[in-house]
DNA sequence: ATGCCGTACACATCGCGAAT
DNA sequence: ATTCGCGATGTGTACGGCAT
C-alpha cells in the first residue's frame, strides 16, 4: 500500500520505475536504527537507501543532517539515498531543499538532484508567486515605493507598521515583489529587506501587475463624512491637480476596510442630487499615499485607467509621466 | 539562554455569483 | 429573496532559527 504510492509518485514525478527493495540492517548506533527505517530502493536502475523517519517524532533537517553521517559512516559503500516522508510542512521541505537533501513526500513534493528531478504538485506558486495581479497590499508597498519614501533597505517589520498590514501580510507583499522582479528583495540574515527603486523603472515594470485600487463607488449625502478629511479622487482630483476642469459632484476615496467598519450603515443615495458625493471604496488605504488631501498620482491613474473620454485619457498620461519620468537623460545614480 | 523576526498553517470575514 | 459555496483577503498562533 505505502510501498505502491511511493513507487507510483516516483513514476508520475520523474518518468522512472522504482522499485522499494529489502530492509537494510545497519551497525549503527540504536538510536539511529530506531528512529530510521533503512530500505533498498532502486530507481531507474540505480541502489538508493531509502531512509524513512519515524513519523511518531516530528523531523528536524540539522538533527537529520548529524544522523546521516553516523549512517554512512557504518554503509561506506552506499551510493546515494533520499528521505522518505509523508505530509511534511512547507517550511520543513524548504529547509531540505535548501540544505541540498534529498526527498520524497509522498504525494506533494519530490527533490531529488541526483535524478535531475525536482517536482512540486501543488505548492508551485509558493517558490514562483507569480500571479498577474498583485495583492492590494502588496500594491500597496509599490504605492509606498513610488512616493519616494523608501529611501534605503527597509525590513518588513517596518514596512508594516507604516502601512497598517501585519508583518506576515507584508512578508507575503515581499514574495510576490520578489517573485515578480518590481523591485529587489534582499535576505540579509533573518531580515528581508526591500530595496528603494528607481521610479520610473519600478511603475514601467509594476504596471502590468497593478489594479484599480476601486473596489466599488458609493454616493451619499456629503454631510456624512463631513469631518473625515478624506483624500480627492477620481474627476475631482484630476481637476485638483489642474488637468482636467472639475465635475459638479466630489469624489473622495476611503480604505474600503474602514468604510465597512464606521459607515456602513451610511444611507446610499441613487442619483446625484444637492450636497451628494461620491466616494470611492478602496482595496488599500489612499490616505497612506495622499500628504496633500490629494490621493496619489499612480493610483489615481489606476482608478480611471480605460476611461474612454479621450481628455481623460490624455490628462493621465501627463500626469504619471509628470510623476515618473521616463527614461530621459536621467544619469544612473 | 533569550529575544525577536519571518513564516507555515489554520481560521475569520467579506463580497459575489450560482443554486434553490 | 435567501442560502450556499467559493475565492480573495487578512489575521492569530505557534515555531524555527538567527543575533546578541
Amino acid at each position: 500500500m505505502t510501498k505502491s504510492s511511493l513507487e507510483e509518485y516516483i513514476l508520475a514525478m520523474t518518468g522512472l520505475h522504482a522499485v522499494l527493495g529489502e530492509e537494510v540492517s545497519l551497525r549503527a548506533p540504536l538510536f539511529i536504527r530506531q528512529r530510521y527505517g533503512l530500505h533498498a530502493l532502486h530507481v531507474g536502475g540505480r541502489r538508493f537507501l531509502a531512509i524513512r523517519p519515524d513519523t511518531s517524532e516530528a523531523f528536524r533537517p540539522a538533527a537529520f543532517e548529524k544522523h546521516l553521517r553516523e549512517i554512512s559512516k557504518a554503509m561506506p559503500d552506499m551510493t546515494g539515498y533520499c528521505v522518505i516522508t509523508r505530509g511534511l510542512a512547507g517550511y520543513v521541505r524548504r529547509r531540505m531543499t535548501e540544505r541540498g537533501i534529498p526527498f520524497v513526500d509522498v504525494g506533494r513534493q519530490l527533490y531529488w538532484p541526483q535524478l535531475g528531478a525536482a517536482c512540486q504538485e501543488k505548492v508551485l506558486k509558493a517558490h514562483l508567486p507569480s500571479a498577474d495581479t498583485l495583492s492590494p497590499a502588496s500594491q500597496a508597498v509599490v504605492m509606498h515605493l513610488l512616493s519616494g519614501e523608501i529611501r534605503q533597505p527597509t525590513s518588513a517589520k517596518a514596512l508594516s507598521g507604516r502601512l497598517g498590514y501585519t508583518t506576515m501580510s507584508i512578508s507575503r507583499c515581499l514574495d510576490e515583489i520578489e517573485g515578480s522582479g518590481i523591485a529587489p528583495v534582499e535576505r540579509k540574515g533573518r531580515e528581508r529587506l526591500l530595496h528603494p527603486q528607481d521610479t520610473a523603472t519600478l511603475w514601467a515594470r509594476a504596471l502590468p501587475l497593478l489594479q484599480s485600487p476601486v473596489r466599488k463607488v458609493v454616493r451619499i449625502m456629503e454631510t456624512q463624512i463631513a469631518g473625515e478629511r478624506l483624500p480627492l479622487a477620481g474627476l475631482t482630483a484630476l481637476g485638483e491637480l489642474g488637468r482636467l476642469a472639475a465635475p459638479g459632484e466630489a469624489t473622495y476615496a476611503i480604505w474600503a476596510k474602514t468604510w465597512n467598519g464606521r459607515l456602513q450603515k451610511t444611507e446610499t443615495i441613487p442619483i446625484e442630487d444637492e450636497g451628494t458625493c461620491l466616494v470611492e471604496l478602496w482595496r488599500y488605504d489612499p490616505q497612506l499615499f495622499s500628504p496633500s488631501g490629494v490621493v496619489d498620482p499612480f493610483s489615481l491613474y489606476l482608478s480611471l485607467k480605460g476611461n474612454p473620454d479621450e481628455r481623460i485619457e490624455k490628462a493621465l498620461e501627463e500626469l504619471t509621466e509628470n510623476a515618473a519620468p521616463a527614461e530621459k537623460s536621467r544619469p544612473l545614480r
